[in-house]
DNA sequence: GTCTATAGTCCGATAGAC
DNA sequence: GTCTATCGGACTATAGAC
């Protein structure tokens, strides 16, 4: 007989996300999640910061497969092409999993407060990156700017990947969205 | 004798702002705001949904300066340089209250929920401009991307403005950034 | 694990302007 | 009378302190 069941927190981030999706965020209560979860409220606040942050645990693990693409870009390294190759490596990461990926936008996309945290996370993979190409080389305005162009071609191809059935290859959608970002810097 | 001062609004953002910079976002209590403007706390949440908005109402303003200004863009609308123009304005407006833009990016960048708050006020510019490019005409792939650069550039001038005394003028910050991201995505 | 401060909501009351 | 701005108090849940 074990005293507590393993993996709390997969369960807490399962329930939550539940939650958020049959009644909504804010109509969901921290207690609510925890003893769906089976565990005390208290315990929820053990591993997440606030309500929010449960559905945001996998953006490090993301950040992480991006710094290390970006580490591995071969010499010279073009501050554009490094990004690219870490918002594909993120993108298929995600592959696999879209229908979970489609529920979680959904909540997100339902909530200005969930809308802002995945904000948050989005700068705060966009300075990661910055910093790594800082760390290959890149001068610090060009580092800026690459890491900002990397996120907005990953959130308008997760848009697309997660809105349109037909466009179910994410990978491909990185490479036609950098490649409309090209275009329309261009001024074309 | 008035019953109320004018200006309640201008009043609460004023005491918001110093308390802010004096304490800290978290150690300034909403009921300390109210006293300092000289009302309750209750008449507080009548203006400002919560504690972060009442340093945002101004994005407001901002967003109805860029679109302004893509609606004027001439023909034929080149997406880029529509949203150049844009954030040119702003900046042109920005530029005079340099002091107060600089106390309120401190107060701002110091607290993360208020960096989230910011986050969520510059993405609600972008795909605000993003529209206003539709409706000149623009594919909606193209105008999408062009309103994120447009705010990729308007961040990074804005940090580079405050953050160095020698780089006062504003625009043509913003228009460094613009050719700075044209060379990356270029992938030079 | 309990206790507490504070954010944020709701309903109603009040006082002046028109 | 209606409209608008403020105040008062009770209430729940989050989040942090002890």
């Amino acid at each position: 007989m074990v005293r507590w069941l393993p993996d709390a927190v997969g369960r807490l981030e399962r329930a939550a996300l539940e939650l958020y999706a049959e009644r909504g965020f804010e109509q969901t209560t921290v207690a609510e999640i925890a003893e769906r979860a089976g565990v005390t409220e208290r315990t929820f606040f053990r591993y997440f910061t606030d309500k929010r942050e449960v559905l945001f645990q996998g953006s490090a693990e993301l950040q992480r497969i991006a710094l290390a693409a970006i580490a591995a870009s071969p010499e010279p390294v073009v501050p554009i092409d490094a990004v690219a190759s870490a918002i594909g490596e993120i993108a298929g990461v995600l592959q696999g999993g879209r229908a979970h990926a489609r529920q979680r936008a959904a909540v997100v996309d339902a909530h200005p407060a969930l809308r802002e945290r995945e904000l948050l996370k989005m700068e705060s993979l966009a300075s990661a990156m910055s910093l790594a190409l800082e760390a290959r080389g890149v001068p610090a305005a060009a580092a800026l700017i690459a890491g900002q162009a990397g996120i907005t071609v990953f959130r308008i191809s997760y848009e697309r990947w997660v809105a349109d059935s037909a466009a179910d290859d994410y990978r491909r959608l990185v490479g036609e969205s950098f490649q409309e970002l090209k275009a329309v810097t261009a001024g074309g």
